[in-house]
DNA sequence: TTAACACTGTGATTTTTTTCACAGCAGAGC
DNA sequence: GCTCTGCTGTGAAAAAAATCACAGTGTTAA
């Protein structure tokens, strides 16, 4: 019971990038920062990063700004840093390799816990130390294993099928690449991410001569 | 000079979504859909939808609803698939690999027309038929292909200098995966997609016990 | 000790985005 | 041909998000 007020999506997104650009800080040389400076580094306003900390009730000194690490601190509770989240990834195939790559070693509270396909030649593995199954074991493992989280790199047609099943199996947030609109129970936070719409977006705009991002 | 009032960046996204949506239908077989079929389909609702299509200027009928297909012709239009994209990628890595598989091809309004990496085992090869080069010829390749947009997939710290050498090259528009502020000059639209972010929030909402995207 | 400064915290305001709600219309049914 | 239905187009309202602008404050310098 943290939080009040219920906070957008698009808040959460920068209190993340605040944390994140934070963690490139070494903080016995750096010890505090100015809504300004944190500002320029994420591409916001300043008045939008006092207007965020606020919101998180987080607290600067006006001659100082604000703490680093006590930033960082603060930022990471808030995000829900402090409990693990285990992530299961359906779809070993381009995109899904990648993920397991890139997630391997790096955010130590973004854990993935096990990775999933139909394909025989990717099951029974061990790739960047992630154990590969067999869909047919998605639910049964994802509950074994405690998973909270589901990342779905399947192709378009498999993604609601997986998505049921990994709700099944306890978890409670999506990250859906595929381009479908998953249905799920109202528990269930879902978050698609459709990269062809972006590149799309950024065609638009590239289109347009002299038209500023945001 | 097609449109008046500039339009936001989350009106392109469901136009992009809407249309993509449309192109699974097979047109002889429906010939046309209502604001709020289109909206269940996509996520949105029926009011924004309406709203959407209203701020390009398409009209539907009353008791049929939206011609299908020339609602994809027009919003096609809008988004400018009468001009050709063209898209250089730089880092052949594993999510570079991932797009460049993803988008050999797919949307032939977005063709990707060179890849780049500074990893000599990558280069001078043609991967589904996308040709490697020297990222030390970006400038020079990018210019020759008259690449437009860019596909940022190189290590943090080499994206600024990336995203410099495409547009010098001549590129308007950037698709930046790494966890970095850019900086480029005003004409230039960067879209920054940072997958670690896009975790962040689900984890963050999935935590919440009830609680419904949007 | 005081003054000047540059910052934060935040109410107020503005701008943007979404939703509401309904007039008006086109077709179906009678 | 009239009525009923359920849709679109859209002003108006509401809600959400961002920005402004400034009082209050700790810090430094004189
Ligand atoms: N690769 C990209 O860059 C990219 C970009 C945008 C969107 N996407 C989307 O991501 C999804 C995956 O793309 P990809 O390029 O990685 O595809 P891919 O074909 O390389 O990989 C898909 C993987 O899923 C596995 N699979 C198939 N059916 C399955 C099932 N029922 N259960 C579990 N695993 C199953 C396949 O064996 C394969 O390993 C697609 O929906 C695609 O539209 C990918
Ligand atoms: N892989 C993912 O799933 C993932 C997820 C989120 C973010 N990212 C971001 O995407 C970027 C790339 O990630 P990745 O996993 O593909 O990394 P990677 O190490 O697999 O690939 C990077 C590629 O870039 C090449 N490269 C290095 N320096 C270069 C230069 N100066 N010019 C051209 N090419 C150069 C390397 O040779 C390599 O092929 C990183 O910024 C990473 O933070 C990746």
């Amino acid at each position: 019971m943290p939080e009040r007020t219920s906070i957008s999506k698009r808040v959460i997104e920068r209190l993340s990038e605040y944390r994140s650009t934070l963690d490139e800080f070494d903080t016995t040389e750096t010890r505090s920062i100015y809504s300004h400076d944190l500002a320029k580094l994420c591409g916001v306003t300043a008045a939008q990063v006092r207007r965020d900390l606020m919101t998180i009730g987080f607290s600067g000194s006006s001659a100082k700004g604000y703490d680093v690490s006590e930033l960082q601190q603060t930022v990471g509770d808030f995000l829900g840093f402090g409990e693990e989240r285990r992530m299961a990834l359906v779809g070993i195939g381009h995109l899904g390799r990648a993920l397991l790559d890139f997630f391997a070693d790096r955010n130590p509270k973004l854990i993935l816990c096990a990775a999933f396909d139909i394909n025989e030649m990717r099951i029974n593995r061990v790739i960047h130390g992630v154990r590969c199954y067999a869909v047919s074991q998605l639910t049964e493992v994802a509950k074994e294993k405690r998973a909270n989280m589901g990342i779905i790199t399947v192709p378009d047609a498999a993604a609601q099928d997986v998505a049921t099943a990994l709700v099944e199996g306890g978890v409670s947030g999506l990250l859906n690449f595929a381009p479908v609109q998953l249905r799920v129970p109202n528990h269930v936070f879902v978050e698609n991410l459709n990269i062809s719409t972006v590149l799309e977006k950024v065609a638009y705009f590239a289109g347009q001569s002299g038209d500023k991002e945001r």
